[in-house]
RNA sequence: UCCGCCUUAGCUCAGCAGGCAGAGCAAGUGGCUGUUAACCACUGGGUCGCUGGUUCGAGUCCAGCAGGCGGAGCCA
């Protein structure tokens, strides 16, 4: 008999029948002459609460003994619980243990700190708080290929080690293959990276949006979904060194789609994550932040404000708030301006647009006051930035203009000047780091708990 | 990288005025006929982050280092 798996169980709308379990204890309750094991099999939030007795063949010699964290096969009958806390429960008929746990097993029934779980991430998901968070992951992953799917988008594979060091966006994790002690060396003493793997200095990307650009000039609407690697020294509750990164790119548009893009994605996301995840849902808000699920809703119902740069500055100067950083037209936006706009002065997403070129990459489309570029970011409360992207320059000798102005070397941009000269059409994308989309959906604090395996200076076990 | 805080049992934390190292949970043993972080009793469990200093005496005071956390910068 095909066992089943809990979340199945829970939803049937009657009890009856014989059902098999296979799952891992979360806590078992022993009395004289018999136990409650309650089983989880990562299905769903809940486990299924088992009934053993002592009439089991195997009770006194292994069921009596059963820990937390032991594995189990349970088949019996699926009754109605007179307990409080559960509908139904399972009347056990044959438990066979699978695999005990040692007395040192360091999951228990209390709770414990992130920090703690974070030393043990290879147990960690069988925590309630890690088993949502990557339910919750799974959920949010499966509505980015949904939604771009079903808008005819192509999922684009960019390349993961990458020769171009024209990308700009970061410090890069070098792929070598020479030996470090004893490179090889050029008649000036640099190192030879001609005699490297590739011929040439690679890197791990920091973004596929270049690559997203040529494919979005032959298939029109891309996308790309996949893991991206900063060696930035960041030591912050929002960055990891590597990362997931979602990165639609869509030809013959222009920022104004950019920005109708971003905000269906976000509220497709958001929506499918609560149907798919109701219960995972439920817990973040009850226990890690009582306003998510309040605040998903709302940005489900409303439509996002959109705002540009100048105006945005004008509201910051306004508010008579003192920033650390002071606002003056041209500086960046902190994260204090960020949240202070969309927090407490707009209290839901806004998009600012029309950036300063001055603070933003070469590749933006260049505004006719020629200061500022079709830059568009995307706010939200709590997480700040969640959304960056851009209407891209199509303009061959404006792009040429804009690579002089910022000392940048043409050469080193040659396919991408190409795109240019051939068949040229305005296109617009974004990038989306897709924890930061997880943190804001779960409540959860510090990023390096909604990835199962962060890699962050300094750290990389697992 | 900068600023601040923290580090005591497997986990979460007390400890002070510088004078024998504590609790709850976990684990072990026993008890209990419906539990829900079950309950009751007993038992075992410690290089007080590391190095140095002050002192008759340091978990406690001082310095340095390491690790962790929070905030900032960089950024997604």
């Amino acid at each position: 008999m095909e066992h089943a798996r809990v979340k199945e169980i829970l939803n049937r709308n009657k009890s009856g029948g014989n059902v098999v379990i296979k799952g891992w204890l979360k806590t078992a309750r022993h009395s004289k002459g018999f136990s409650f094991l309650e089983v989880s099999d990562g299905s769903c939030f809940s486990g299924i609460q088992v009934v053993a007795g002592e009439g089991l063949d195997n009770y006194d010699t292994e069921i009596k003994k059963l820990l937390t964290g032991c594995a189990v096969s349970v088949s019996g009958e699926l009754v109605d619980s007179p307990g409080q806390g559960q509908k139904y429960e399972i009347k056990a008929e044959k438990i066979a243990v699978v695999g005990l746990v040692d007395s040192d097993y360091p999951l228990q029934k209390k709770r414990h700190t992130y920090e703690f779980l974070r030393t043990i991430a290879h147990l960690r998901p069988r925590t309630n708080s890690f088993g949502a968070v990557f339910r919750v992951r799974n959920a949010a992953s499966k509505a980015v290929h949904h939604f771009f799917q079903e808008r005819g988008f192509v999922y684009l594979h960019s390349p993961i080690i990458t020769a171009s060091d024209c990308e700009g966006a970061g410090e890069m994790f070098k792929v070598t293959t020479l030996d470090l002690k004893a490179p090889p060396r050029d008649e000036a003493g640099k190192i030879d990276y001609k005699q490297d793997f590739f011929g040439r200095e690679a890197h791990l990307t920091v973004s596929g949006q270049l690559e997203a650009e040529i494919a979005a000039m032959a298939l029109s609407n891309v996308y790309t979904f996949g893991p991206t690697f900063r060696a930035e020294n960041s030591n912050t509750s929002r960055h990891l060194a590597e990362f997931w990164m979602i990165e639609p790119e869509m030809a013959f548009c222009d920022i104004r789609g950019d920005m109708d893009l971003a905000e269906s994605f976000l509220k497709y996301v958001l929506q499918s994550v609560l149907n798919d995840c109701p219960d995972d849902m439920q817990f973040f808000n009850d226990r890690i932040d009582n306003t998510v699920l309040a605040t998903m809703e709302s940005i489900i119902k409303t439509p996002f404000e959109r705002i540009t740069y100048t105006e945005a500055v004008d509201i910051l100067l306004k508010s008579g708030k003192t920033f650390e950083y002071p606002v003056t037209w041209g500086c960046d936006l902190q994260s204090e301006h960020e949240r202070y706009l969309t927090e407490d002065h707009i209290k839901r997403p806004v998009i600012v647009t029309d950036y300063p070129k001055t603070i933003k990459a070469f590749y933006m489309y260049l505004n006719d006051d020629d200061k500022t570029v079709r830059a568009m970011d995307v706010l939200v409360p709590k997480v700040g930035e969640i959304i960056g992207g851009s209407q891209r320059e199509d303009r061959k000798d404006i792009l040429l203009k804009r690579i002089g102005e910022l000392n940048l070397n043409e050469k080193d941009y040659w396919w991408y000047i190409d795109l240019r000269r051939y068949g040229s059409v305005p296109h617009a994308g974004f990038g989306l780091g897709f924890e930061r989309i997880v943190q804001f959906m779960t409540g959860m604090g510090n990023i390096r708990d909604v990835i199962p395996f962060p890699r962050v200076p300094g750290y990389a076990e697992f």
